[in-house]
DNA sequence: ATCTAAAATATCATATAGGAAATATGACGC
DNA sequence: GCGTCATATTTCCTATATGATATTTTAGAT
């Protein structure tokens, strides 16, 4: 077995849930945050009283939470055993995720720049404009989090909220996979986003389309040397 | 309001769950398919402590049931309000869906030809033939049914458990907006299918996903009529 | 008669308690 | 020393109780 999360000894007891809208939302929030973040690792047990004592909430919403993320596929659960975070993606699975990401962000890239506005572009630009590799200690959490809004929002240009909502949802899953990753990776990406973009914002269907493909293309090829299995 | 699910009058209390893993899990399957059926009707009042008592269970095990139906997005929740099944497709979202399928379906229909084998052959021919309209009295629940079962095939038969597991989802929220559908409709799809399960079992990468194309561009026209907002 | 406002009710949200299963611990025999 | 079995503990699963909020009903005034 993996380490235990959800022990009196992480954070300090600092952290408590505060009331927004509902606890169990806030522990969705909380966990997911965690689990994307790799603060608690794949395949590792979370406990649902402990955790409902460090988040000093009762069980009852700490269960709705990890109700709704087993139906995310971020954690697992077997009976009377109880709640795992997803385990890492294996050789096969990212496979298959780049795949469905290369059936759908080339086409969410077409449309996309078909309906470009002077908003977007905006963003777009401000966006791609934060992940240049200015400086060397930048975190690569920080890449990271751009590059997934930056991919999310491409998705929403695309008029297509379904698709949207889809390739958030693998995102969600692949988050696991990624792995900590070194500068000249980034700067490579920073390329790609760049010519990306230029093509989304100048209106550019087939050149942000074949830009989105090859950029996932050698996403794909960066990543798979840290395949594990 | 609609009107109001979970109280002692259908059903005739009989149908009580059975413990075979957990009851959130069972209280999933049987909201899931009260669902799809249309035996709930969409945007209506799902009320926690009448289904508790109409199943003989207590309230968590359906709380975590509904959270986990809201998490796949067939129910939705407002605080201290309740659930609610899911309401009706717009337009809009139809033409989203449909959009979707197309890029997936297709390509999956392809990989399925190139990867066939005799026993998933087997398995469409009966799907298919199980489709054969020689009973007009036939329901379309069934027909509806045996139609999830033969897209999720060529699905499974892709390979890539990723796109399988997206389209389900995609076919789980279509099934609320479907009509209650004529028999030129299953008759004109049963053609449809036959078609794409002949390109399908005999290889062809190109025919199979030709077919898969026409014929849910052909679905999507027959479902526009009903499409309400 | 209609509208407003306050009380009553129903339902949700959370907390707590007890029973059931699985895992961890320790003793015993080989 | 190693494997097996019984016990103890942990953790989960379900049920029930309490407090909070929205909705409905009802009484009163205009």
């Amino acid at each position: 077995m993996a380490s235990q999360i959800g022990g009196e000894s992480d954070r300090g007891g600092s952290r408590r849930v505060q009331r927004s809208q509902g606890f169990a939302e806030e522990v969705v929030n909380i966990l997911r945050a965690d689990i994307m973040s790799l603060r608690i690792p794949p395949d590792t047990r979370i406990s649902i009283d402990h955790l409902a004592r460090e988040l000093g909430v009762s069980q009852t919403p700490i269960r709705e939470a990890l109700s709704m993320l087993e139906a995310m596929g971020l954690v697992t659960k077997r009976h009377y055993v109880g709640y795992c975070s997803a385990p890492q993606l294996n050789r096969k699975q990212v496979d298959e995720l780049y795949e469905m990401r290369l059936l759908l962000e080339p086409y969410a890239a077409r449309r996309t720049a078909q309906r470009m506005t002077p908003e977007l572009a905006q963003t777009l630009r401000t966006l791609s404009d934060a992940m240049e590799p200015r400086d060397e200690l930048e975190s690569y959490d920080r890449f990271a989090q751009l590059d997934a809004e930056l991919h999310d929002a491409i998705a929403a240009g695309s008029g297509n909220d379904i698709i949207q909502e889809s390739l958030a949802r693998l995102h969600s899953h692949f988050h696991i996979f990624r792995a900590r990753s070194h500068s000249e990776v980034t700067r490579e990406a920073y390329g790609e986003h760049v010519t990306l973009v230029n093509a989304l914002t100048s209106g550019n269907a087939d050149g942000a389309e074949q830009a989105m493909r090859e950029h996932i293309q050698k996403s794909y090829d960066r990543l798979l040397p840290f395949a594990t299995a």
